[in-house]
DNA sequence: CCCGGTTCTTGACAGCTGTCAAGACGTCTC
DNA sequence: GAGACGTCTTGACAGCTGTCAAGAACCGGG
């Protein structure tokens, strides 16, 4: 039964909150894998059998997490994108604040990979993790297109690219600061500052093949 | 005890190899998180216990399932880079094989992502998935490299920033493949395209400011 | 044929899991 | 104060998990 309130409209999604909130500290500790509802339950302040009042399921509660904790990160970067006023600053400040996130919220970024992995396997919980894909896709975007304006150069690549690209490198970075390696923050810094440039640039032509890179008007490929 | 064996001192690996094989056929189906040993051994032709014969641990298994899958991938783009004769020709060469190892191995892949994922949680899985990735660094480096002779221009990127790059475009193309959605892998072709030629070129100075991109001697970042 | 060792199966164990029902607690209304 | 309702706890269930011990089946050489 949907359980029909009075007075507390909200006292209700409240609780949903709080409870999300526990299981999301669970889960970045532990891991989709080895997360249970008793040891969510325990991570906070109710008892184990609570968890199905407010939620039907396991899984209606870990999806509820996860649109749950986008709340969080849609605007991450939405500072560093208004204070910056040159193309270096907002660079600087992105990197920054990528480093950053991982060196203050490395679980609830384990979590996240976590989560997105498990909906390769999962097909429940594909729709929430291609919404919040979709959503962090859009912030970086952002990103991009206010480095564009500040340059006085388009864009070159397409959104999905530049997530790709950077996410892959924020991953690689993640991993390799869980694992202690040293320079992993640095290095994504760097890569960062690298990388950037190249999602303004034009398309190049079929491979370019000599040093001069090919400035075509409209992309051939794609 | 570790078993002394007399005669058939391979009978022994090979059955491991054999166990290995049906528990990454059950590991890419399920995942992880719900692969179980008795479901291991009912994807082979022996019984749950029959495990605990050949390895000590769940974990043993896992981590050497690990090991042995990357005996298969470590030389999966070596016969692009043999037979290309011109930058081209690697680029399309390599990017349909991209194309074609996630149509054909998708479960492997995102077992791969998977467990990579588990070593942020679990320290155990550590020190195998490190070793594999720096396999698979030094696969995406062999291509890159030969990439630069035939295009007669320096590689500009480290390693590392290679990999992460192509991992994270190739991760999205995985996920967009397995969700269904259709131009996945064209996407990721078309995206490899466009990442090699910047895998070569020279760092960029303090944010390109221009559209005429500074070509500085050494690269004044990192 | 029989016997020692390897290989595999069977059955059992303790523990944990998601789920849910029965009821206790507290608070508000009549 | 009594009853009703929203909230939460307790205890129990069936099922699954990793692990392991006891023994069956198999295969070689004596």
């Amino acid at each position: 039964m949907p359980v029909v309130r009075q007075a507390p409209a909200d006292k209700y999604d409240e609780r949903r909150n709080q409870l999300a909130e526990s299981a999301l500290r669970t889960l970045g500790e532990l891991g989709y894998a080895r997360t249970s509802l008793r040891e969510i339950a325990a991570n906070s302040e109710f008892s184990h059998g609570v968890v199905h009042y407010y939620f039907d399921d396991k899984l209606e509660l870990i999806v509820y997490c996860v649109r749950y904790y986008k709340a969080r990160c849609v605007s991450r970067y939405d500072e560093v994108i208004a204070s910056s006023t040159t193309a270096d600053e907002l660079v600087e400040g992105f990197a920054a604040k990528l480093v950053e996130t991982i060196s203050d919220e490395a679980p609830m970024h384990r979590l996240w990979y976590d989560l997105r992995t498990q909906s390769m396997f999962e097909a429940s919980l594909r729709e929430a993790v291609t919404m919040i894909d979709k959503t962090l896709e859009e912030m970086i975007w952002r990103v991009v297109r206010r480095y564009s304006e500040l340059s006085g150069v388009p864009a070159g690549r397409t959104p999905a690219a530049a997530y790709g690209l950077l996410d892959g490198i924020f991953q690689q970075a993640l991993l390799g600061h869980l694992t202690g390696r040293a320079g992993a923050l640095a290095d994504l810094a760097d890569q960062v500052r690298e990388l950037m440039p190249f999602l303004l640039e034009p398309a190049a032509g079929p491979a370019a093949q000599d040093q001069t890179r090919m400035r075509l008007p409209s992309g051939s490929a794609r």
